[in-house]
DNA sequence: GTTATAAATAGAAATCATTTCTATTTATAT
DNA sequence: ATATAAATAGAAATGATTTCTATTTATAAC
């Protein structure tokens, strides 16, 4: 909590009870979370935060790097925590409990240099979506 | 055409005009499409389509393989035709004028078995984005 | 500790992409 | 030619996200 805290005191954001409460979250849930999830989440913990505030928040953890935006096929709002923002990294989610790991590993230069060649092209950014099911949701899931 | 008008009945969908013609839209621009951009485009041929219809062709020609459904980053619904639907594929975007084309190339399985190893997961879906700029953007962006 | 300040927040309201609904029209099988 | 289910238009609803404004609060400077 105290890394996040400081990064945050980096870019020159305040220490706010919501924004605590929100990083706290994340922190406990190895899922990604939405927007209105999170809403929910706080006022069972009896505190009460506006929506516009929770986006406004997140988009401010995002810009920070603490969060990462996950880009979901329903085209809704979903964040996870990054918890290694300085290695560039991809992330596995698992299709039945949302939970999401980082990956480090990454084998891209290859196609990069293939589709360079190829098409003639200039590749710029690229991203990876992997879905599965992790080692515990793996094993409910067989028996 | 015909390619694809065969695909649309052998999901037995008529062949209307307004499929025709979001088809050809399709087949002229190499470029992902939105929704009111494709009804922009349509009036501008002097034919008007309502936006629930063209939702639901752009669905229906989905469904049928026929177009592939762009992430895009500002979550809006974008779609671009699939000429290879046999061959998985992965795509290219061009971050200037948003033409999209197909990467036969993937050497997914090594990150795929490095993560089953790492996590101990079961990988079942990936997608790879990958956007830079284009043959002819990049041209253009040096001079 | 106080205080001044900019930043953060709540809540109402607006926005806008997308979806639903229903009456009418149309492609096509016969 | 006609019967039929499918397709469509247009209005309306939905719902996630954003904007706006008045109020509150964290914190830097004293």
């Amino acid at each position: 909590m105290e890394k996040y805290l400081a990064v945050l005191k980096e870019h020159h954001f305040k220490i706010t009870p919501r924004r605590k409460a929100v990083l706290e979250l994340f922190l406990r849930e190895k899922r990604y979370l939405g927007p209105y999830e999170i809403k929910q989440m706080l006022e069972k913990a009896s505190l009460e935060v506006g929506l516009p505030s929770i986006y406004r928040i997140l988009e401010e953890l995002e810009g920070s790097g603490i969060l990462v935006k996950i880009e979901h096929s329903s085209r809704r709002l979903y964040y996870s925590l990054c918890r290694n923002p300085q290695v560039s990294h991809h992330h596995f989610i698992c299709s039945k409990c949302n939970k999401v790991e980082e990956v480090e590993f990454c084998n891209f230069s290859e196609i990069s240099s293939f589709i360079e060649k190829k098409l003639n092209a200039r590749v710029q950014h690229h991203s990876l979506h992997i879905e599965g099911l992790c080692s515990e949701c793996r094993v409910e899931n067989s028996s």
